[in-house]
DNA sequence: ACCTGAACACCGTTCAAGT
DNA sequence: ACCTGAACACCGTTCAAGT
């Protein structure tokens, strides 16, 4: 027994060490980020606060992300990985390219709702290519859609028509919904619940006065459900058969 | 003749003053933002960039607006104002609601393809109330557009269904398009031509790769034409009259 | 009434220096 | 090899002071 080790000293009297020692990595940081972005918002998400939060100074990190722009372009990469692990969420079409897709969609918008808040970082952030189009914005998600659904029958036009409907009506619907959620906001988050969230001047609109019960409704699910059947119908319209010899 | 304005003076010697010397407001500043961020992006629009531009220290810009989050606000408020001045954009229905919603959905497309760098804002940014959805989030336009859809004859639900749909495709479309217009980009603008404008590992994405020419190819303007039809067919289904008392 | 100078707190980023 | 201190240029914003 060679007595205790030196290391434990300094997280003995740290009391709630920022986080327990580990030595830092790009993927580390990466995670800390997405944690700091889930809790606090796109614009507090800072590199000197990300050190602190990662026990360190924030030079420390320029060793393993090359600047801010660039850890923002990992933190959406990761989002989008993060899809990979749901076993929900086909490699390849098994039951059906409606099947597929469905499972897909619901994949990205369970991504979407578990981050709101960086969400729209994987909606603006400019893509490598102009036709990596987000929310599907990965080479890797693209090869999976487009192969998916060439190996279900789709000829190569039907495949890209069927990219460019998917990916706009995922984007326009995930983004509405995350932004009713309050996501991307000013510098501070704490929504001032003391103003009226109704803007003051709305006696002046009778309709929208009249119809404001219903507009607030949320009906996300069955309208995401709803709207995702009716993109199907419309990718089956759309679709030619191919002959594949094989 | 009492001689030359001493205000003329610093002008003669100013070779292309910034500006012409005109006294500030609100609306010329917030003017001169949306120039710059047509310009130069919005990373780059900052309160004394802003300032210099206009002839003025920063600091002069707090008197017209209360900060910088307040100026992209009233900006994204300018962007969807500016449709009021598009003659093809009408106020209500002539010639019935698909008409009527057909030039506002081309209306918006113009006012984001005019400003591609600026749209990304009026997506993301929290609106004032979750159910103004971008991007038809003024109370004026959500007015005209639910009014208008009663006077056709839609119901309450429908109105609002219809509004759902609508806006959510708009986003989706025109985001997408911005953003393939190369919108909201990082710190430097100048994107390096340098780097192949594909990603190296393509050769891994057999799929991708063989369609890549297909994937590029824009038809933005068809596509939009074509998938607002739908989304009109869409809205006719889910539409139930009523009796207007009147 | 309207703008400016100086100041403050906070950024991102670089680099020589510490261990 | 990995992190830090000090420094630089640049932010947004406040406020007393100038005209």
């Amino acid at each position: 027994m060679r007595g205790r080790l030196d290391a434990d000293a300094d997280v003995v009297d740290g009391i709630d060490p920022p986080s327990v020692r580990v030595s830092l990595s790009a993927d580390r940081i990466v995670g800390a980020a997405v944690g700091f972005v889930d809790e606090f918002g796109l614009t507090s998400l800072t590199m000197r606060r990300l050190g602190e939060r990662l026990g360190v100074e924030a030079m420390a990190l320029y060793r393993y992300v090359s600047g801010r722009e660039a850890l923002l372009d990992l933190l959406v990469g990761t989002l989008i990985d993060e899809m990979r692990g749901d076993s929900d969420v086909l490699e390849q079409p098994e039951d059906g390219w409606q099947d597929f897709l469905q499972r897909l969609a619901h994949g990205v918008r369970r991504v979407a709702l578990a981050h709101p808040r960086a969400f729209p970082l994987v909606a603006s952030r400019p893509a490598e290519a102009p036709w990596l189009r987000p929310p599907l914005r990965s080479l890797e998600w693209v090869e999976t859609f487009l192969h998916g659904l060439r190996s279900e029958g789709f000829d190569d036009e039907s495949c890209v028509a069927a990219y460019r409907a998917f990916t706009s009506f995922l984007l326009g619907h995930l983004l509405l919904e995350v932004s009713a959620h309050g996501a991307d906001v000013g510098p501070l988050d704490v929504l001032e619940e003391t103003t009226e969230p109704t803007p003051s001047r709305l006696e002046e609109y009778p309709t929208v006065m009249r119809l404001r019960g219903r507009l607030s409704e949320d009906h996300s699910d069955v309208e995401f459900e709803d709207s995702l059947e009716e993109l199907l119908e419309r990718v089956d319209l759309m679709r030619h058969e191919t002959t594949t010899w094989s």
